[in-house]
DNA sequence: TCGCTATGCAACAAATTGTACTATAGATTG
DNA sequence: CAATCTATAGTACAATTTGTTGCATAGCGA
């Protein structure tokens, strides 16, 4: 019933986006509007003002194309240091090497009075969170978890310092740092400290 | 030899700021302009546009009245976990009962992209750190830490955690989870896990 | 009192944001 | 292939925002 979509509005969508992307994460948020994009692509303004009608929109839709998780299925075949360094590690990445270090800050800004960002760096730190815990999980059925291990505060600390690293505090990610902080969780939660 | 200040800039400066600030929390830092804050204040587009002839300078002086830190000096007669829970217990005040709370995730967006934002955050965090610092030292000095807590990284988490909740998870700052976040922090850095 | 300067006001310029209309080019259907 | 529908380019235009300038007034310091 429903048509197929005119192949057209998908090409320009596309365009765009990539451009809006490229726009957010060099100039700021402030910078992506119909007419910059129009200039970076060659779209008429016309047309992406008929795609959206609103300046927010338009950002909105930027956020979500920077916030396109990995989509990994976690490792989870332990132990649970080498598993949560993994996934860390995916996350680092992420933060240093793609749009999204740049752009979550924004995105968290806009959070702020727009709910569509809000929607968008909740659903972003949902799966965060899902992967990390999938890893606990593995882990306690393995039997590597101490009974008292207070997994969801492990779990958001995991998270929370490196997004505190980057986003807010200025300081870098790199591989040492990656293994401290892996270590000194995995400290707290399992059985025995790993011994190296 | 520097002449005294007229006193009508003082009070324009205060009387627009504090307006800046109002409406930064309440609508967000795109809706402090020049504008906005001559029909919050009666002040005259124009006397504004002297005092800060460029938007940003205008939104940064903004965000630095979001910032100024409660500048207590830590509590650190011991012990640490008392310490670090009054000292947190300030923090978790000042990003769920003032305007910083509202205000630092548009100064750590603007960051991104201002120089002048950058400072401003930097400088707010470097206090942080160094009370928290303070109170471990304090605790070192009083013999309560092991010999291999690392300071450093519990130091930051200790920040990191609360900042992520609020900032970038939209998770509620309370008394429940500051005691289990102190809790988990102290278990690692001193040589004996409180009892209770 | 006298000069200096901050303010208020109004007019204006330039850029931004958004709308409307027309003509053309590409896609879909028969 | 032909007819039709629709997305796009281009232009003109309106409304708002952002910033400037000149002038009169009122407050401050000497």
């Amino acid at each position: 019933m429903t048509k197929p979509e005119d192949p057209r509005l998908a090409a320009t969508r596309d365009l765009a986006l990539d451009a809006a992307l490229k726009i957010l994460t060099q100039d700021g948020v402030l910078a992506v509007t119909h007419a910059s994009i129009g200039a970076a692509t060659g779209i008429s303004r016309s047309t992406l003002y008929r795609h959206w009608p609103k300046l927010d929109q338009l950002r909105n839709d930027a956020f979500k194309r920077a916030a396109r998780p990995p989509n990994v299925a976690p490792k989870t075949d332990g132990p649970l240091h080498a598993d949560l360094k993994w996934l860390l590690g995916i996350l680092q990445s992420a933060l240093n090497d793609t749009p999204w270090g740049q752009v979550a800050p924004q995105v968290v800004a806009a959070a702020a009075t727009d709910d569509g960002a809000q929607a968008v760096i909740n659903g972003f730190m949902a799966d965060r969170i899902a992967n990390v815990e999938a890893v606990f999980d593995a882990a306690r059925q393995r039997g590597e978890l101490r009974e008292d291990a207070p997994v969801r505060q492990l779990v958001e600390m995991a998270i929370a310092v490196p997004y505190f690293r980057k986003l807010i505090a200025g300081l870098p990610l790199d591989d040492e740092w990656l293994t401290a902080h892996v270590s000194l969780i995995c400290d707290r939660a399992t059985k025995h400290p790993e011994s190296d």
